[in-house]
RNA sequence: GGCGGUGUAGCUCAGAUGGUUAGAGCAUACGGCUCAUAUCCGUAGUGUCCGGGGUUCAAUUCCCUGCACCGCCA
């Protein structure tokens, strides 16, 4: 049997293009981007989906205002998204947006094949709607007769709707959920879907006719699909499914699909029993991380405290920022943005501790050593285990998407690696002619650590790594690189040529 | 109302199938170094481990109950 790269699918959600991107969709698509740079820098092919959500009567309706075709309106504002990604170094490998035809055509096909098949049954929707939110709410969800959401007022809607089966694999998805304990993750979200799916579950409206502006339904375009089957399905639609068999074949199922807890249940019970129905094995695991608050305050526009991304990256960096969304809280629980908090983690960890490590082993190297890498001596067991016990932790952290336990334990290397240099003072050692094969080993085992650091910290701050790794005069790219061996000391080359560089991390104050 | 979770140092949190001095980071104080972004290294702490009851030789850790806060559902 031919040897095969282990493949990792990620994908975020398909972000609704009419919404103006806020720190939510950064910390989703950062933390994607994270694991699917670690997994590359691990050997895998890697295949990491986002995109955007373009259907729905909310788009329509703003078209209409703003006087354009809704393609259109969808064409100008998915840049925003676009640009975003860009700016915050996210590397996927596809963006998928639910207008193309590629996706449209899987929607269609797989709307019609579980309609063969009796899943999809027509039947009649009533309900009431909030068009802001564009959610639907049931009679006894109602606050006082608005929308519980945002307040404002809710229109009964009685329609045509097609319905999807979902009742009838209650059983089979907690049969798979018992099975496959990891599936949804974390715990917390995992037992309130369990509890959720044991209320029982009703059939799921799909089709709408009171709005156009979506992907018909295969022959009765009268309906168009409703936001849950359209957007799901751009999973599959953005593998390559029906467009692309190998590539669907290589990458399906997807490893783990990011979310927001928000659309937990979207995920965990709707998109799996869809599967079920198709017959298409399901994803690997869904992981539903947690909100931020600013400042303390749930973030909403009422409140005007609304936090704009771009405006982050300008005021702190942004490496400084993906790297704080990691730190700050385990992945998966509720946290809190506040100035203070961002610029105690830059000082401290980023400036204090990472920083100026950097900088001060390249002023002495390039002061001792005329800034080339002196000759390799001997091994330090104290680093080395250091960086063994770190790399296995990191390495079972990121299969739990638990960044904070992982950037943890890369700390404590710096910290060794701090530790080292005061040990050996080899400030003090420069002073000494009689001192210079230690001094050699010294700095090359420092430098040699720094460049295990870089790596291990390129997924979270990839500008950052990168302009280590410049530093640090290795030739071939940080990118090439394999974690999995390459975090053993001594291959660093010697005679590399050193470059100063200025502070990576400007303390705040 | 139903189900689930949380409550540990000033702050944010870890933790033990129950057993000797309960931990980390930040913040604070003191000491050391001087290569470095006044950075780094070390030392010192303080805690009725939410209240009450129970099981036990032994509970902060298990059980029950009360209080507070949070999540999902209705």
């Amino acid at each position: 049997m031919l040897h095969m790269t282990e493949t990792f699918y990620v994908t975020t959600p398909i972000y609704y293009v009419n919404d103006v991107p806020h720190i939510g969709h950064v910390y989703t698509t950062v933390a994607a981007d994270i694991v699917a740079r670690y997994k590359r820098l691990m050997g895998y092919d890697v295949f990491f989906l986002t995109g955007t959500d373009e259907h729905g009567r909310k788009v329509e309706k703003t078209a209409e205002q703003a006087g354009e075709k809704p393609l259109e309106l969808a064409n100008r504002v998915v840049k925003r998204f676009q640009d975003l990604w860009v700016k915050f170094s996210i590397s996927h490998d596809d963006f998928i947006r639910t207008t193309e035809g590629r996706h449209k055509k899987v929607a269609q096909a797989l709307f019609s094949r579980a309609k063969d098949k009796g899943d999809i049954y027509l039947g009649r929707y009533e309900d009431w709607y909030c068009t802001p939110c564009e959610t639907f709410w049931t009679q006894n969800q109602l606050n006082d007769d608005m929308c519980p959401d945002c307040g404002r007022g809710v229109e009964k809607l009685k329609e045509d709707s097609y319905f999807f089966r979902m009742s009838h694999y209650q059983d089979t998805l907690l049969q798979h959920i018992k099975e496959n304990p990891d599936f949804i993750q974390p715990k917390v979200r995992k037992n309130e879907m369990l509890s959720f799916i044991k209320d029982g579950l009703r059939d799921l409206s799909v089709s709408r006719t009171s709005f156009s502006w979506g992907i018909p339904v295969p022959d009765d375009p009268g309906h168009v699909i409703y936001v849950w089957i359209d957007a799901l399905t751009n999973y599959l639609s953005g593998a390559g499914y029906l467009s692309d068999p190998d590539k669907f074949a290589r990458y399906w199922p997807a490893d783990v699909h990011l979310i927001g807890k928000d659309i937990l249940r979207h995920h965990s019970i709707y998109w799996p029993t869809f599967l079920m129905s198709l017959g298409i094995p399901l994803f690997k695991k869904v992981f539903a991380h947690g909100w931020w608050t600013i400042e303390g305050k749930k973030m909403s526009k009422s409140l005007g405290n609304f936090v704009e991304p771009l405006q982050l990256t300008e005021e702190y960096g942004v490496d400084q920022v993906r790297y704080f969304l990691m730190r700050e809280v385990p992945f998966g629980l509720d946290a809190d943005f506040s100035r203070k908090a961002m610029v105690g983690r830059i000082n401290s960890d980023l400036a204090n501790d990472l920083g100026n490590l950097f900088n001060r082993s390249l002023v002495m190297a390039t002061k001792y050593f005329g800034g080339t890498v002196p000759a390799r001596g001997k091994v330090n067991d104290t680093l080395q285990r250091t960086a063994d016990d770190v790399f296995q932790r990191v390495d079972l952290a990121m299969d739990d998407l638990a960044y904070q336990k992982a950037l943890i334990a890369i700390w404590e290397l710096i910290g060794a690696v701090n530790k080292y240099i005061d040990e050996t003072a080899p400030f003090t050692l420069a002073k000494d002619e009689s001192k210079g094969d230690e001094l050699r080993t010294v700095i090359y085992n420092i430098l040699d650590t720094l460049r295990v650091i870089t790596l291990f910290i390129f997924p979270f701050m990839p500008d950052t790594g990168r302009k280590m790794w410049a530093a640090l005069g290795i030739k071939e790219p940080i990118e090439s690189q394999d974690l999995s061996r390459s975090y053993q000391w001594g291959s660093l080359p010697e005679e590399a040529e050193l470059t100063k560089i200025p502070p990576l991390f400007p303390r705040i104050d």
